[in-house]
DNA sequence: TTGCATAGTGAACGGATGTTCAATGAAAGT
DNA sequence: ACTTTCATTGAACATCCGTTCACTATGCAA
C-alpha cells in the first residue's frame, strides 16, 4: 500500500480537475485522450490501480462514475456539512462529503508522498437554492492562521468565479491549497495568511476549485 | 420563463440529492426508476423542459453529466449543519428542526423566536455511533468571544452529559444560552468566555440542552 | 376550434462507454 | 534466470445510456 505512481497521480489529478471544471466526471476515452494513450485499456489499468490503492473507488458499469475514497489516514470523525433550505424533504437534502485534506501550507515536499495522496476536488452538483456546487475540505498546516482557519478546522467549498481578496482552494503541483487571492493588475498570487511564510505565490497557471465560504471548527 | 413544474422541480431535487450523495450524476434511467416512469422518454422530456428554462445544462450525448445553472436570486443562505458517516443512503437520514438562535450573552433581551424558525438540523437516523441527535443553533451576542464564538456563527449541539470545562448549551429563564460549565465541587457556574462579562454565574437548577461540538463560522 | 406546452407510453436505434482477451516490453525484486 | 508488477497496444465485446420516432391525452390560452 505505499504511494501513488506518478502517472496514477497525474490522472488522478486530471480527474479532479476535470470534476471541478465541469461538474461530472470525465469518461475513460476522455482521460485517454489528455495523455494520448492508443488504447483505452491503459487508462483502464490505471484506474484499476487508483481503486486497488484506495484512493478511487469506480462504480462497475455505471458511465463518468467514481468516488473519491476519504481519507483513510487517522483523523476525526467524517464530519459532513450540509446546506439546506426550509421544511425540505430528506431526499431533497444536499449534504456535502468530505472530500479528504487541504493543504493549507504550500506544497513542501519535506514528507512522503503518501500524505498528500488522497486529495478530491470538487464534484458535486449544486443546490439551485444555495451553493451552487459545495463540497467540505479539511484542513491541514497553518498557513491560513491568520485568517483564523487552522489546522484540523473544516472548511466548507463553493465553485465560483473568484474574486481578489476571497480565500480559494486552488490546485497546485496536484495538491489542493487553501489560499487568499491577490489580483494585482493582470498578475495572480496566492497569499498565505501567516506572517511566517512569504507573502506573495505567484502563479501563472491555476486552477481554482472553489472559494472558501465558511469554517468549521471542531470545539 | 415561469417557475418549474412540481414534477420538473421533484427530478431536480433528487439529481441534485444523487450527485450529492454519489459524487456523481443519475442516468436517466435511474431516474425514472425513481419516479416509476414506464419510459426513459418520460425523463427526457422533463430533462430537456429543464434545460429549456435554464435550470439545468445537459452535454449531449455525455452519459450522467449535467451541469446545474448558478441561481440567479440571492436570499440569506439557510445554513444547516449535518452528520454523515460515509457511504450513507439519503433515505437513511431524518432532518430536525433548529430549535431558534441561542443567546451567547445572558438572557437579557426579550425577542421573539420568528426569524430563525426555519433553520434545520439534519443527522442520519440509523447511526447511533455518531452524535446520537444533533441539531444547529445561531449564536447571538459576544459572551463566548474568547472562546472564539462570535455572533452570527452556528454551533453543533450534541446532547450528552456534560463535562467540567465543556461548553454547553443551557436553559436559563426560558432562553437557551451558551456558555462554560464549571464545576467546583458540588457547585455548578456557568461561565461567559469574555473579559467584561462577570466571570461565574451560579446556578442551581439547571437544564443543558447539549454540548456544543463544533462551530461554523461565515467567511 | 385550433393550437401549444405539459405529461406520458412503448419500442427501437446507435453511439458512448466500461470491460475483457491476447500479447509485448521494461523495470524491479527474488 | 525467473517471477512479478507496471505500462501499454490493439481489437473486440456487451451494454449502458442518450436519443429519436410514433402515438395518446390533458389543460390552457388565443
Amino acid at each position: 500500500m505505499q504511494g501513488l505512481t506518478k502517472k496514477q497521480q497525474a490522472i488522478l489529478d486530471y480527474m479532479k480537475g476535470f470534476v471541478a471544471q465541469h461538474s461530472y466526471w470525465p469518461s475513460i476515452r476522455d482521460i485517454q485522450g489528455k495523455f494520448h494513450f492508443a488504447s483505452t485499456n491503459a487508462v483502464f489499468g490505471h484506474l484499476q490501480a487508483l481503486e486497488r490503492k484506495g484512493v478511487l473507488q469506480r462504480i462497475p458499469g455505471a458511465a463518468r462514475a467514481y468516488k473519491i475514497a476519504p481519507e483513510a489516514t487517522v483523523d476525526t470523525p467524517e464530519t459532513v456539512i450540509r446546506y439546506e433550505g426550509p421544511n425540505e424533504e430528506a431526499e431533497n437534502l444536499e449534504s456535502l462529503p468530505l472530500m479528504g485534506s487541504i493543504a493549507a501550507g504550500f506544497p513542501d515536499y519535506t514528507e512522503s508522498t503518501g500524505a498528500v495522496a488522497s486529495m478530491q476536488a470538487a464534484i458535486p452538483a449544486g443546490s439551485r437554492r444555495r451553493p451552487p456546487q459545495s463540497f467540505a475540505l479539511r484542513v491541514r498546516g497553518d498557513s491560513m492562521i491568520d485568517a483564523d482557519i487552522h489546522d484540523g478546522d473544516t472548511v466548507v467549498i463553493e465553485p465560483g468565479v473568484a474574486k481578489h481578496g476571497d480565500i480559494v482552494a486552488a490546485l497546485i503541483d496536484g495538491e489542493t491549497t487553501l489560499k487568499r487571492l491577490i489580483k494585482q493588475g493582470n498578475k495572480t498570487y496566492l497569499k498565505a495568511e501567516n506572517q511566517n511564510y512569504p507573502e506573495l505565490y505567484p502563479v501563472t497557471e491555476l486552477v481554482i476549485q472553489g472559494i472558501a465560504k465558511s469554517v468549521l471548527k471542531q470545539i
